[in-house]
DNA sequence: GATTGATCCGTAAACGTTTACGAGATTATA
DNA sequence: TATAATCTCGTAAACGTTTACGGATCAATC
């Protein structure tokens, strides 16, 4: 004898009554409830979910899914952790179990996500690394399961989505770069198939506008996310027949490969040419001179995504009846000493 | 009309029959499971997971546990993706899924580990942030789920574990740095009830021991696994009244505040001071001056720990007979300048 | 032509839950 | 006291699979 029926047999009450004294139903004696949630926890006992979630047609967890290839793998352990944490945090105040769900490159996203969704091992899922054309998304839009995506697509609203305030941040950079009479910016963008880059460039290009500096697209580098990519990225830079006098990054491990490079020509960010880079992190803080760059709470970011998620799924819109979400997540300017002092 | 049985009719052909084709059992004639494979593929469909589970009574799902908090994620040191990446190959060989579990820090890591396996949602776990008395290694034990722990604790060889060969770096560190006639090495390690450190300081001390150099237990230094910890550890060391001629480390991102540190007091590793740092990383690479340090392949690692894994389930045991497995990881010496040129 | 064997397929039970339904016991109301 | 209402609980069906079992068909063998 085995699960609920054990419990049942060893309280003499019958399997009907053990699950509603699980589940908090009313019409079961308190006296009764009380007996089994002991007997529960003696004999540690937990319902089996795969009878639980055939019943009742959901499985109370939410999918993240998260790309591995070795070289992001290399890259952005702390983003993600920071995010998981907040997403957990949250998913658990309302008894929701949070699985990350790794899909090696070697497979196909699309098909990854099919398999999983087809099995029904999620009631939901928090999608990352969107893609500008994300098949993900539409396969997902397809199926009616609930979503969200951590970066806008190409497909505009037409889905859920929280994404990070390029806008504001390619408006507030470019605004402090000109203020110190900067025109000539470049910037260091990951290639446009990644929605990021494509985003960030145009509103990079909008800013410029804003203040009447023609764009001009050799000032555009594409680089790899990722600290070497960084380091070729200065090193483009550095190459160029008329030297820009700023540089702008999109990633945050890129300014360490930047400082690499530009060490080695014996430059010197905030004296021989600004940088501001992105997201603040653990290492850029102790960089030297000090990284102008932005903030970001992960887990305040996680808790926004799994709350947004939430409005989407019908279980839940009595407690967040806003509905389909797309939100701008914005970043707070840390200034540093890398941008300044040049044309002072 | 939902499911298997949906895709039966379409067919007609009864469920028993689509579920066989499916599934490849022998006794189903090779038209008719083309048949059902094409019309599976035109469906989309995938068999419920909860339903396949519940008959077989396995998932086919593995957990890798993973402790997520605040600092935890914020130092992180692009460990767990790498490794993630490793064992959700070596598992899809096996047409096995990896899910990663993340437990916040509120909650009791044992008691989390009660609730997945209670309610059957993975076939087997993997254990990280192994702890010298680790209560989850104690309830698996006793539950028959089949697992491995990333990391000995002080249970010794009562589990199956792999853990990275803390005797070997101490060993080749130890020797590296008395080659170089230091005899005050210095050790920063996180406190002892991470089995990580005790491990390390173990080892440590008879590496000394094996060198004839007495013990000291002033030269211990206690620290965060953290950039920070690097820098309080240094600070530490520096403020010693005989001090030390050599530190070692035993995580990676530490080496990053020892160098802040140090330059903070025009000292430079390598000079001045001789450093072995722990794992090397993106960041750790591209210091200067370069750091000596060991060399790991997370994603090998992954794979190993999924094949041990593999190795304790009974489904698994004709393909890897060896049994339970109690593995140290070797790494491999990455020379620098951070410990040299000092006795020269 | 009867028997055997092989091949293919349908039937139905089982996995562990949750929950609609109804029955019995108890209490409240008339 | 009869009736209604309330509380508590047991019964059984259902969720979507897999698989043991047996039946049907057909070819091969004696």
């Amino acid at each position: 004898m085995k699960g609920i029926r054990r419990l049942a047999q060893h309280l003499n009450v019958s399997i009907g009554t053990v699950s509603r004294a699980l589940n908090g139903k009313p019409d079961v004696n308190e006296e009764t409830r009380k007996r089994v949630l002991a007997a529960a926890a003696e004999l540690g006992y937990v319902p089996n979910q795969s009878g639980r979630a055939l019943r009742k047609g959901s499985t109370g967890v939410i999918g993240l899914m998260m790309e591995t290839s070795p070289e992001t793998a290399a890259n952005s352990d702390n983003f993600f952790l920071g995010l998981m944490d907040g997403v957990q945090g949250a998913l658990a105040r309302h008894n929701l179990d949070l699985v990350v769900l790794p899909c090696s490159t070697d497979e196909n996203p699309a098909s990854y996500v099919q398999r999983i969704v087809g099995r029904r091992l999620v009631d939901a899922m928090i999608l990352t690394s969107t893609q500008r054309h994300d098949e993900r998304l539409d396969f997902l839009s397809r199926s009616k399961i609930p979503f969200i995506s951590l970066g806008r697509s190409g497909a505009g609203d037409s889905h859920p989505w929280i994404d990070l305030d390029f806008e504001g941040v390619a408006n507030l950079g470019v605004d402090r770069l000109v203020a110190q009479s900067h025109s000539r910016i470049a910037v260091a963008v990951p290639p446009s198939d990644i929605n990021l880059g494509f985003v960030f460039l145009e509103a990079y290009k909008a800013a410029l506008q804003r203040h009447g500096i023609p764009f001009d697209p050799d000032l555009v580098i594409h680089a790899k996310s990722s600290e070497q990519g960084g380091y070729l990225a200065a090193d483009q830079l550095l190459r160029m027949p008329n030297r820009p006098t700023a540089l702008m990054l999109v990633y945050e491990l890129m300014a360490i490969g930047v400082y690499r490079r530009l060490n080695e020509a014996k430059l010197q960010a905030g004296r021989d040419i600004a940088v501001i880079g992105f997201r603040e992190s653990p290492q850029s803080r102790f960089l030297s001179p000090t990284l102008t760059c932005f903030r970001l709470s992960l887990q305040a970011l996680g808790i926004a995504v799994a709350e947004s998620l939430l409005a989407t799924m019908p279980e839940f819109q009595a407690l967040y009846p806003q509905g389909e979400v797309h939100m701008l997540w914005p970043l707070e300017l840390v200034e540093g000493e890398s941008d300044t002092g040049l044309h002072r």
